[in-house]
DNA sequence: TGGGCGCATATTGTATACGATCCAGATCCA
DNA sequence: TGGATCTGGATCGTATACAATATGCGCCCA
């Protein structure tokens, strides 16, 4: 009789989920180069598994790899940035709507208990992981509409976005935007689906706005990168 | 000096587009194994190849990898089928619109091929390469609106089109959607933005009315995932 | 002194070897 | 006879070894 295993995640899955995070929390920023060695040392893994991380890291768009010469954390190009944000905008207040109307009371209550997270990492000053928890609530909402497919979509965007914000995100200190989230769990508890896709809607084009979208030199991280053309 | 070194593309991508290449002509069908080994001999390469290859399919959602098992071509759900054809609805109106706007003479003259090459392919009885000529229309269309990231997405997105199509597809032999495809080519041709925005609406519509959405037994392509449970 | 060349080293790319798991057919016992 | 168990082969998962490439430093020569 089997015992139910409890067939454990592919080692690569959990190594790529906690380069994922650091990502998101901006504790690796666009630029960044991740060394193969270095990981295996890390996560006391072979290069195999090290590989299939990056790997899938480069398909969400998180990394960029580079023939023979290594991985590193993508920079989003303004036009990218464009992109992403407009697919955003186009995709999610749909989605919010349906989950405004399909919300259990138990989605309101991990709706709830996420805004508070967010607020405790704001309070700790830990910004990078406030981020990350802002992303998770958009991305909570795809789940609540029951829509596996497109959250899979949503949960690239959202990558992307993380690094869109890294590199063009105006005044780092003043993520105010909690009050949005607020907004947006009073329409849920009110199963208020056209509120929501309005907020939602809203609230995209407002992160968008705050973005610094004047062309810039090379962030600095690598002069090479900024030269070598 | 740099004689231009004419970086071949790595294997794995070749391999992994004539898989592509293959699954969007229904060659492959929903369902299909492919055994690593066997691929190793077809390609003559390493199992390292053929095994980055698969999860790069397996990204897109063409193929689906089960632990110790194998791959298989994806057999998505009347769900994600639904989802599929509504995030192209929601997203390929506005990027045929753009695109109709910034055509070039040259970009129209391809769209032209293109619906030939279509043509051509019905006319000798090549269904299958005549649905994946009509996915790279569309992805045609992405790329003349100048939208590369936007274009990674919907890729995906009509890969998954295709297995949607193998598998609830009404009529076979009456792919008579090249009609859609002309008249998008004349709202083209105008510069007309908005009427390719609604061209494009109505065709992604059509194509989804076509779809057979009862739920159905297993197609039946392996007795043993029907039974399994 | 400054620029270009070549070599040593670091790092990534690919192939292969070995171990783990799964599956099918055979065997055994009630 | 029927069902459970055992076992051999096929197949996949991971680690490691070797090859190819890039990078940086030192040397040479003008």
């Amino acid at each position: 009789m089997r015992v139910m295993a409890e067939t454990r995640p592919a080692p690569a899955t959990e190594i790529a989920d906690q380069l994922t995070d650091a990502i998101h929390e901006h504790r690796l920023q666009p630029g960044a180069k991740l060394r193969e060695d270095e990981l295996c040392e890390i996560f006391g893994v072979s290069r195999t598994i090290v590989r299939q991380a990056l790997r899938s890291l480069e398909f969400e768009g998180l990394l960029t790899i580079e023939k023979n010469r290594g991985a590193f954390v993508s920079k989003p190009t303004l036009k990218e940035a464009h992109e992403v944000f407009q697919a955003r905008a186009l995709r999610e207040p749909t989605t919010a709507r349906a989950a405004a109307e399909r919300a259990s009371d138990a989605d309101v209550a991990m709706l709830e208990q996420h805004i508070e997270a967010e607020h405790a990492a704001l309070d700790g000053d830990e910004a990078g992981l406030a981020l990350k928890l802002s992303g998770d609530f958009h991305l909570e909402i795809a789940r609540i509409a029951d829509q596996h497919t497109i959250e899979q979509f949503l949960r690239q965007l959202i990558s992307r976005s993380s690094l869109v914000i890294a590199l063009y995100w105006r005044r780092r200190n003043a993520l105010c935007e909690s009050n949005a989230h607020h907004a947006l769990l009073d329409a849920f508890r009110n199963r208020d689906g056209p509120s929501a896709e309005e907020l939602m809607k809203g609230h995209l084009l407002d992160i968008y706005s705050q973005l610094d979208l004047r062309e810039r030199e090379d962030g600095g991280t690598s002069l090479r990168d900024a030269l070598k053309r």
